[in-house]
DNA sequence: ATGGTTGTTGAACAA
């Protein structure tokens, strides 16, 4: 089973390439970020069409995520219960597999626009929520996955040019402290569970040709629980979409699960 | 060099 997840800048936009990469690349989870789509314009037909569910938080113009799954997903939560926010940033469900449910999330975390900004700090206390909510969700569901557009590179081996980005957001240490913090709840990003390819990103700039300069930064990851994490056994950076015609800035994150025989 | 690109909504904002 692998869940994914894929920042697509406009589900309208991208719906095209999102159904044929699911075609070429069958998930039990594809969860997805900035679908900048209003709630009831989800379009739903068309990833049954795939064999495909959906849970989803739309909201006109920004932010808007969703999970689509193969299996239905049930316990659906929206947004974080005890943050009021109009901004539609996380959506969760249950999928169950044969180790039992998992709960898989969705989250696209704020970008926090520039260090000391209004939207920084906004940032800052969205991810402490996200962990008081995340704690008790793993205490619910202790198989637990949450894939998304975190917008922090962790590491400095996670942004092409540490020196020039040192200090700024997405790689600030108040931001990689709180991303550290989820961490800290009993999760571990798959990535770095298994050997990669040195100067591996997920997001590209669309200016300055920062794609084929590989100028990127690694800001969407998977986490899995400590439940969850003896049943990793890969985790992968799909570079293939960000080279498409009209692409999204960001290119999906696969992590596999294996359950085993007997 | 405070530039540059894309998406949404309709000149500005967000990323």
């Amino acid at each position: 089973m692998k869940l994914a997840t894929w920042n697509v800048n406009s589900l309208k936009v991208r719906l095209p390439q999102v159904l044929d990469w699911l075609a070429a690349n069958p998930v039990g989870a594809l969860c997805l970020q900035e679908l900048k789509l209003d709630h009831d314009k989800f379009p739903l037909e068309a990833f049954a069409e795939l064999g495909y569910q959906a849970c989803w938080a739309g909201q006109k113009t920004y932010n808007g995520v969703a999970v689509i799954s193969k299996g239905e997903g049930l316990h659906v939560q929206r947004n974080l219960p005890e943050f009021d926010d109009h901004q539609q940033r996380i959506v969760a469900a249950t999928l169950s597999s044969p180790i039992g449910d998992i709960r898989v999330i969705s989250a696209y975390c704020p970008n926090g626009q520039a260090v000391g900004s209004d939207k920084y700090e906004y940032k800052l206390r969205w991810f402490a929520a996200l962990r008081e909510w995340l704690a008790g969700e793993l205490k619910q569901y202790p198989r637990l996955a949450i894939l998304g557009d975190y917008n922090v590179a962790p590491r400095d081996e996670d942004v092409h040019d540490p020196a020039k980005w040192k200090g700024g957001v997405l790689v600030s240490a108040p931001e990689r402290e709180a991303f550290g913090a989820l961490l800290d709840l009993g999760l571990t990003d798959a990535f770095l569970m298994f050997d990669q390819p040195e100067k591996s990103f997920s997001w590209w700039d669309y200016r300055q040709m920062a794609f084929r300069r590989n100028a990127g930064l690694r800001i969407d990851h998977v986490l899995v629980s400590d439940a969850l994490k003896p049943f990793c056994t890969a985790c992968i950076i799909d570079k293939e979409p960000r080279r498409n015609e009209q692409p999204s800035d960001h290119t999906p994150v696969v992590a596999t699960l294996e359950f085993g025989s007997a």
